[in-house]
RNA sequence: GCCCGAGUGGCGGAAUUGGUAGACGCAGCGGACUUAAAAUCCGUUGACCGCAAGGUCGUGGGGGUUCAAGUCCCCCCUCGGGCACCA
């Protein structure tokens, strides 16, 4: 044979297929086919300017073995890419150098996908999406209208970084320590107008959806905390010399009686009510404190408790103890009623609180066994009700809802669930991001627009959504679907516009508009105003979308990706669903995908979708870590590029090795010399498929190496389903191994092999197929099957152990008794020396497995 | 502080219903081929004792259950992740 036939050409054979499959349409997914569907979705990549790192293929590698695993069993697979392209960084190097956002976001988006073509997916490029393209952000805007008409969008003041030295608003990611990421420049809180979702809401939907989720637990369990559901009560408290009740939230209200001092939050509306005239100096510079204090100010304290006494007292509804009131910021305004009943006793908190200001601490509950060491104050474990009056011995669990029942009788509370969910700030005071399609109108024009015939009266919610500007209250009006997408406008230059607004705010003509409230229609206010009598004066939101948005339903868009009338088309999804996998970083195990959750099942509420979770099975891959075991960073230089591991070893080299690291899931190091090894194996299947002095025709004859070749069919088709690609690989490399140490093998075993690793080094599956005379493509011939009645040996082994030390073994046929084996074993010179002088006390016989003699003396 | 997850050779990792610990790969050592190298192949490689046959120990540490424990139970240590005044 010529030496040449042998080289491994990594670099032509993957240019080679990849064209072909390129030019074939392998990988096109068929909408409406008679096949099973499969849908194999990539958490889709930001296009940064850095390009792509080797962590990215991981999770796109894994899922490409599943697509094209998935292929061979005769599935429809769709395995789609996108873009995630709004975001930040666009619009800082736009800030700095004048390049529009679109041209930056372009560029990366090509190199991207050069980068992520040249792995060689099994991707349907026709189904490419990017989210800053407007007939895909159009369905974005549809999509928020359609929340804004049914009330979940609002307008409120909400406190957000704010970054004068940048003048800029940021988001939490982008505050690192208290500093701006970019520049380390310091941040404060500042109340900005910002666009809310409700997304509490959907709390109780979303934690229940849950359940049903094949998801890693951790992220589930991630998600439940951070909804953060409780159970309590609401319990009115009279304020002495008052007609108002100072309302709690508790999660304890068999505890009631141990209520020695209430506290309100810094920011309770009763505040100013509550303080007497010789605390309001005092107060009024508490709070302003505690307002100039950052949230993580406020959490960094947080073991150092403050707070002032306001002079006023409540009534406890249980016994009617005068109970003082003091305003901490230790109690928050956004969670319960922004107000507590403080029970220093059972609480470790209000503990610590009335330690330091010397206020009385009663147990109510103790310990039934009456273990002092543990009932330790502060106590908050099991317990009966003591110092409770008519409750007193009774069990202090079950005298919740009893005491609730009480307390709705007196009409002075009720049973109440909480959440720590908060609404979603929606809005980002940026250029590149979705605009938002709503414009702002006076009262008097807001009233006719609900009177006015057409589109819009409809698209209003039941409650008018409004801010204020200037000292004058403005109204928020929908454009109708008919008017998107609302494109971005070309500006100028793309710097902040230093009063926390979006560039988008500095530019009139767009930002100042005749509205048509019959139609929707806009025209520009530089334009004199139309004829007709519906056109009123309005002014554009210049707030964007955050990068969120288009994540939210990209997995929708795949399905259907250039409908122009729908973000679906109803039969698409009813066939597609949703991805039947679905692979990407835990570090999005509650942003986005609680929010991506939130829109499907609001769509799906809406009766847009037949589905009501967007992601059925959830992986989270693990980190790749650089060589020297740290987090790959520019800044350490121990980044590795693919671009430069597909020019030494090959895209399937990569690949493969990727994929053999370790598990899947797991945090695990680059190495240099471990690519080696896999692309060594590469080159030894290479080598072993062109060896035709080995081939022999017709079935595999060769009993060892049909069992292997069976073993590893079995083993390899079970390891894909598991997601254990690594054990896979190993099992593929054993089989070569023993063909590299035979003399001859069949032409059908080494295609069979081929199919096995086509998942996972197509190319060179692909080349070496045709070689061997397949048809192309090797991903549309069908999966091999293992024949498992070759796996059952004729002869097995069972090993001797005396007290489960391993002593000996020997052959037996497969069919043998119980009584044999025994025999056997205690007949084996060395397990006889270990049993000499001694008494056997048991025999352990597992069939097929072991003999375990126990002895004793 | 609270809630998870993980600790196995020099290294990455196998052993997924309690049943031969260390598959596969890397690195190392010895050898074959070669003028030489590269490539490839063969052998060897957990620790300790022993010339050997063989033995003893060994899956973060300590205890336990079992004929049998990396795997199950209790306590502890280390690392990683998440939450962090949510009443």
């Amino acid at each position: 044979m010529a030496e040449d036939e042998q080289e491994y050409d990594f670099s032509s054979i993957e240019r080679r297929w990849q064209e072909f499959w390129e030019r074939e349409k392998t990988f096109r997914a068929e909408d409406g086919s008679d096949k099973t569907k499969y849908y194999a979705l990539d958490m889709f990549p930001y296009p940064s300017g850095a390009g792509l790192h080797i962590g990215h293929p991981e999770g796109y590698v894994a899922s490409d073995i599943l697509a094209r695993y998935r292929k061979a069993c005769g599935f429809n697979v769709l395995h789609p890419m996108g873009w995630d392209a709004f975001g930040l960084p666009a619009e800082q190097y736009a800030i700095k150098t004048g390049t529009h956002p679109s041209e930056t976001t372009q560029a990366n988006v090509d190199n991207f996908r050069r980068q992520i073509k040249s792995i060689g997916f099994a991707i349907d490029w026709d189904r490419e999406i990017n989210t800053t393209d407007p007939g895909y952000y159009k369905w974005t805007q549809w999509i928020f209208l359609k929340l804004f008409q049914r009330g979940l969008a609002y307008v409120d003041e909400k406190p957000v970084w704010w970054c004068p030295e940048l003048k800029a608003v940021l988001a939490n990611e982008e505050v690192v320590n208290g500093k701006s990421e970019v520049g380390s420049h310091p941040v404060e809180r500042r109340n900005l107008r910002q666009v809310v979702l409700r997304i509490t809401a959907y709390a109780e939907k979303l934690l229940a959806g849950l359940d049903d989720l094949d998801w890693p637990d951790s992220t589930k369990r991630q998600q439940k905390a951070w909804i953060g559901r409780s159970e309590g009560a609401e319990v009115q408290f009279g304020i002495e010399g008052s007609d108002e009740k100072l309302e709690v939230y508790t999660t304890r209200p068999d505890t009631l009686f141990g209520a020695t001092y209430m506290v309100v939050a810094p920011e309770h509306p009763l505040l100013d009510k509550l303080v007497i005239d010789e605390k309001k100096e005092e107060a009024k510079a508490y709070v302003e404190a505690a307002a100039k204090k950052s949230d993580l100010d406020r959490t960094d304290l947080a073991k150092d408790k403050s707070g002032v006494f306001t002079g006023s007292y409540c009534i406890n509804p249980a016994n009617g103890d005068k109970t003082p009131i003091w305003v901490a910021d230790y109690v928050l305004i956004s969670y319960g009623t922004g107000a507590i009943m403080a029970v220093p006793a059972h609480d470790e908190r209000d503990f610590e609180f009335a330690e330091k200001f010397d206020i009385p601490i009663n147990r109510v509950i103790s310990r039934a066994d009456g273990d002092e060491e543990k009932s330790k104050l502060p106590y908050s474990g099991p317990g009966v009700m003591v110092n409770s009056g008519e409750y007193d011995g009774m069990d202090a669990d079950a005298c919740k809802a009893k005491i609730i029942s009480d307390l709705e009788a007196k009409n002075a509370g009720k049973g109440a669930v909480n959440y720590k969910l908060r609404d979603w700030i929606f809005s980002r005071q940026r250029y590149w991001g979705e605009p938002i399609p709503l414009v702002w109108v006076s009262l008097e024009d807001f009233e006719k627009a609900t009177h006015t015939d057409g589109i819009i009266k409809d698209l209003l919610p039941e409650r008018a959504v409004t801010t204020q500007k200037d000292g004058k209250t403005l109204y928020a009006l929908p454009l109708p679907a008919s008017e998107l997408p609302l494109k971005l406008p070309e500006v100028e230059n793309y710097q902040p516009s230093g009063t926390g607004e979006s560039p988008l705010a500095t530019i009139p003509e767009w930002l100042e508009v005749w509205f048509d409230l019959s139609t929707g229609k806009t025209v520009s206010r530089a334009e004199d105003r139309p004829d007709g009598g519906n056109w009123v004066s309005a002014t554009r939101e210049t707030n964007t979308m955050p990068q969120w948005a288009g994540s939210c339903w990209y997995h929708l868009r795949y399905l259907d990706p250039s409908n122009p009338d729908h973000l679906v088309a109803p039969e698409k999804e009813a066939y597609w669903g949703g991805p039947d996998f679905y692979i990407g970083g835990a570090e999005h195990a509650v942003l986005h995908l609680l929010y991506a959750r939130f829109w499907h099942r609001f769509l799906h509420d809406e009766g847009v979708l037949a589905h009501p979770e967007p992601y059925g099975k959830l992986f989270h891959q693990g980190l790749i870590l650089g060589e020297d075991g740290n987090k790959m960073s520019k800044s350490v230089g121990n980044v590795v590029s693919p671009d430069i591991v597909i020019e030494a070893y090959g895209a399937d080299s990569l690949r493969l090795f990727e994929m053999f690291l370790g598990p899947l899931e797991a945090v695990k190091p680059w190495s240099e010399k471990g690519i080696e090894g896999v692309h060594r194996f590469l080159r030894k299947v290479n080598r072993e498929c062109l060896r035709k002095d080995k081939h022999l025709s017709g079935e595999e004859t060769d009993k060892e190496t049909l069992r292997l070749l069976h073993e590893t069919i079995l083993k390899v088709t079970e390891a894909i389903e598991d997601l254990r690609f690594n054990v896979a690989i190993s099992q593929m490399m054993i089989l070569a191994n023993h063909m590299q140490k035979v003399e001859n093998y069949s032409v059908e075993s080494a295609k069979a092999l081929l199919q096995l690793l086509a998942p996972f080094a197509p190319h060179l599956a692909e080349e070496l197929w045709e070689k061997l005379g397949g048809s192309p493509s090797i991903a549309n011939h069908p999966w091999p099957k293992a024949r498992e009645e070759l796996l059952v040996a004729d002869e097995i082994t069972i090993v001797f152990q005396v007290n489960g030390k391993l002593r000996g073994q020997a052959q037996f046929p497969k069919d043998v008794d119980k009584e044999t084996v025994i025999t056997a074993a205690k007949g084996d010179e060395k397990v006889q020396s270990f049993l000499e002088g001694k008494e056997i006390v048991k025999e352990i016989y597992v069939p097929g497995k072991l003999v375990n003699l126990a002895v004793k003396g």
